[in-house]
RNA sequence: GGACAGGUGGGUGAGUGGUUAAUACCAGCAGACUGUAAAUCUGCCGCCCUUAAGGGCUACGGAGGUUCGAAUCCUCCCCUGUCCA
């Protein structure tokens, strides 16, 4: 067993902030093993890599042998997290819940040990909250304290509308802390309010204050924004191996240290040393940023599956030469004329383009390439028996033409 | 309950009767360049019909109305905010 001094290393690798590490000392001397929890959102169970960073950390608590709880927001996501835009959302029926906590746990546990996981639904305590108990909880925090908040202080300035429920979220995420006793919470830097009411609420229900350690949100493909589905900026971890490559390799030279840092195992020190060496010519950046792409790779698939993905990256994208693997589809109905098949129309079919309309406008930019031909006519006459269809980066295969 | 302000395309945000499918910026898509990095440059950026020229439809919170013509004017409704009670 490593001593506490060694623990608390390994722990605070990687963490945006520890409150208090202090605490956090003394209550894995005195208690052991402790209870750690993070919240999941119910409606969002395709996990990409910035949910990793967390989901990462959890298991180096797991590592040192803590338990680990992963909570499924099922009653708090009818409220939804107000930093989002829409604050109510539709209940979920339990099937979809379900459905979603199976898919959680086919990703999760690709990290997390499931041995010491627990995995957890508010429901099992929030569908029990009476007005009496939600008028308590309520006692226990203030207006002003809320509004201090961020994007409630935010909101409250600009005078956009906060919705009285959206109030309740902080409170009834640190109640989740309650139920579960929890000695540690953690979450992503925007959650940092949340997980500090837990502290306060579980003093006043007579039980010690969680610690708090948050990890920083990653930023996405574009360097800019948080990475989500939704801005459509993000790696999901069951993404195929070459599209999880060319997707790291998407990336700005400037974020490769920081998804080093965060979602790969290497040091400080041997980041810093990389970038040393790129900065004076010995590594080149494409090198550094392949080396990344194969262990992201490694870590969802397999070292196999990340050779054969850079080797993919290398032969499509390097030496620009077909892909070895290209979606087939049969020629679709209704796009053939007397004179031929219109392009436009094809296009829209298989997904090449959004509609006819933006099909007709890349033909038009000179972006449609068939058989390694650029297209510049809407009706194609050459019959042959299959069509290599390529827009940008994106392939198809047309049998049956 | 009263007075006032506002709701525009994925986002921010112009536009106050026609020449506006709607300025600009961001995002996005495609092309050039390249390490499919960044930066830069170019084109595109509602849907449908038409090989093309061109045509049709839908759109500025919702529903009506005025007008040859409305995002723009009027009425009612919905939503948001401010002030008063």
């Amino acid at each position: 067993m490593p001593t506490i001094d060694e623990q608390l290393t390994y722990l605070r690798k990687g963490l945006a902030e520890c409150i208090r590490e202090e605490e956090l000392r003394e209550r894995i001397l005195k208690k052991g093993k402790l209870r750690v929890k993070a919240g999941f959102d119910p409606t969002a169970p395709d996990l990409h890599l910035g949910h990793t960073v967390l989901l990462r950390k959890m298991k180096h608590f797991q590592d040192l042998g803590h338990t680990v709880i992963f909570l499924i927001g099922d009653t708090t996501a009818m409220i939804g997290d107000p930093s989002g835009r829409n604050a109510t959302r539709p209940p979920m029926t339990r099937d979809q819940i379900d459905a979603n906590t199976e898919t959680y746990k086919a990703q999760v546990f690709k990290i997390l040990d499931p041995q010491k996981t627990e995995v957890r639904f508010n429901s099992e305590w929030l569908d029990k909250f009476g007005l009496h108990d939600l008028l308590k909880l309520c006692s226990k925090y203030t207006v002003a304290r809320l509004l201090e908040r961020d994007d409630f202080a935010k909101r409250f300035r600009e005078n956009t509308p906060i919705s009285m429920h959206e109030l309740l979220y902080p409170l009834a995420q640190a109640y989740d802390s309650v139920a579960l006793e929890c000695d540690v919470e953690m979450g992503g830097t925007d959650q940092k309010f949340n997980l500090l009411v837990g502290r306060e609420i579980q003093k006043d229900y007579g039980q010690p204050s969680q610690i708090v350690a948050t990890v920083p949100i990653l930023e996405g493909l574009d360097g800019e924004k948080k990475m989500s589905k939704s801005l459509g900026n993000y790696i999901g971890i069951t993404e195929a191996p070459e599209v999880m490559f060319r997707k790291v390799m998407q990336i700005s030279d400037d974020l490769m240290y920081r998804y080093y840092e965060l979602l790969t195992d290497r040091s400080l020190a041997d980041i810093a040393g990389m970038k040393q060496s790129i900065a004076t010519g010995q590594l080149h950046p494409m090198e550094a940023k392949m080396a990344l792409g194969r262990l992201i790779v490694t870590d969802f698939h397999s070292a196999e599956a990340a050779a054969g993905a850079q080797e993919e990256f290398t032969r499509v994208v390097r030496q620009r030469q077909v892909p070895s693997e290209i979606a087939t589809v049969s020629l679709p109905e209704g796009v053939g004329t007397a004179q031929g098949i219109r392009v436009d129309k094809l296009l829209a079919r298989i997904g090449l383009a959004d509609s006819v309309s933006d099909a007709a406008r890349k033909v038009k930019a000179g972006a449609v390439k068939i058989n390694d031909a650029v297209v510049k006519d809407l009706v194609l006459t050459a019959g042959a028996p299959e069509l290599l269809i390529q827009v940008g980066k994106h392939w198809r295969r047309v049998t049956g033409a």
